[in-house]
Formats: C-alpha cells, structure tokens, sequence
DNA sequence: TCATAAATTGTAAATTATTTACAATTGCAA
DNA sequence: TTGCAATTGTAAATAATTTACAATTTATGA
C-alpha cells in the first residue's frame, strides 16, 4: 500500500520517461540524426551518453535526446556545433527543471 | 515556411512518442520483463511488434510498451496470461483513442 | 586562391546484442 | 499423478554497435 500504481490513464507518464534509455539506433531513428554523427558529437564532448562501460552499447535518455534534436535545428540554422551546444545549454536547465517540477511534485 | 516547430517546451511531445520506437533489451530495462519473456508472449499473439522482417531484430512502440505493462500488473494480480490479454483490451482501445485525440488535434 | 580547421562521413575488424529453435523446468488445478 | 500453462535455458547464427584510422566535405580568414 505504500505505492500507489493505478495508472488510470495516461496523464502523463513521467515514470516512463524516467526510464525510457535507448540505444544508438533508435536514437537515429527517433531524430534522423545518423549514428555516425551522434559518436562524432559524444566524441566532442557536445552530447554525452550513459554508458556504463567501454566497449558497451551506447545508451541515451530523454534529455540526451531533446538535446540532440535542440543541437540539429540550431545546425539547421546554420549555428556552428559549438556554439549550438552552448545555446542548447539553457534550453537543457528549462527543460530539466520542468522534468523535476513534474516528477518530484512533492510539496 | 509550411511546418512550424517552434517546440518552445515541453507541451507535451506527441510526435516524440509517435517516433518512439524500441528494441526488445530498451523495453526489457523499461518494464522489467525479460527479453525471453517478451518473445513467449510474442510468440503466443499475445502482443505484437513492429518488426520489419524475420531475423530482424524486435520493435516495440509506446502502444506495445503500454501493453506488455498492462499484462504484467494483471499477472501479478494472479489471473492468467490468456485472461490479461483479454482484459488488457478494453484499455488498450482507451489508450490509443486518447492517443489519436492529442496527436490529430485537427478541428 | 590557398591554407587551415570544423564537421562529417566511410569502413574494417572485433565485440555486443538479438534471433530462432529445441528443450527443460516450474506451478497449478483436476 | 497427470496434463497444461507459463516460463526459462541455451547454443549457433545473425544483426547491430564499437573503436580506430582515415578520407572527404565545408566554412572561413589570410
């Protein structure tokens, strides 16, 4: 009884999104960025991953893959990486302190 | 000039879950339910999946996920795989309707 | 134009993850 | 105990990813 699972509907899911971890080719496919240029900006230091070791698949999150898609328009903008990586940088706060509000939502 | 994607926040990213589309290891960590156990279930027609072709390794969406969540907690209330199919259904049915509403906001 | 750096892309060999298929095991109810 | 539902184990083959080294393309300033 100390936790309540009723998940009556679908209101929204920030539990799922806690745990939604996805590799390198879902990512591709999720923002049509390819694999290759997403190691290319881990390997910068642009974008990071979660991966446990060396050697292991890649595996990415929400955030890294709002970043990702964020970084790609600002590209598309004609934003050069760096400076598309720093300006994604205060979007990335907003968006984790949104995350927060509506996970820990307790008070 | 004819899409807008301002995507100013996160409102909440209908298109994402749209794309949203996993491997059987991502909805393993995801759920909890082993890879082994998601092929029995596949394998009875109990859920389905996105796969392309045979050999080709498995794809699950947001809908499967829900799912195969679904069938576990009726599992873990003691009825059996057949009986929690059968009743996931109905959900399911709700689900998507409330899918489709947020996506094709188009009225 | 030329040089230089930024950004991306190509690919081979090794490794990791998944698939299929066949089989064994477990749990439960008649 | 028997029989069925449900799950689990695993080997061999295949698919997907990793790393590393390199080539190519693109932008920018001298």
């Amino acid at each position: 009884m100390s936790e309540s699972k009723t998940n009556s509907d679908l209101s929204f899911d920030f539990d799922f999104l806690d745990k939604l971890v996805v590799g390198i080719g879902e990512v591709s496919q999720i923002t049509g960025i390819p694999p290759r240029q997403i190691r290319y900006w881990e390997e910068k230091g642009i974008i990071t991953s979660l991966t446990e070791e060396e050697g292991k698949n890649r595996r990415y999150n929400y955030e890294n893959i709002k970043k990702m898609l964020l970084i790609k328009e600002l590209l598309d903008e004609g934003y050069t990486l760096d400076a598309s990586a720093e300006k994604v940088k205060n979007r990335m706060k907003m968006i984790e302190e949104t995350l927060n509000k509506l996970q820990n939502k307790k008070d």
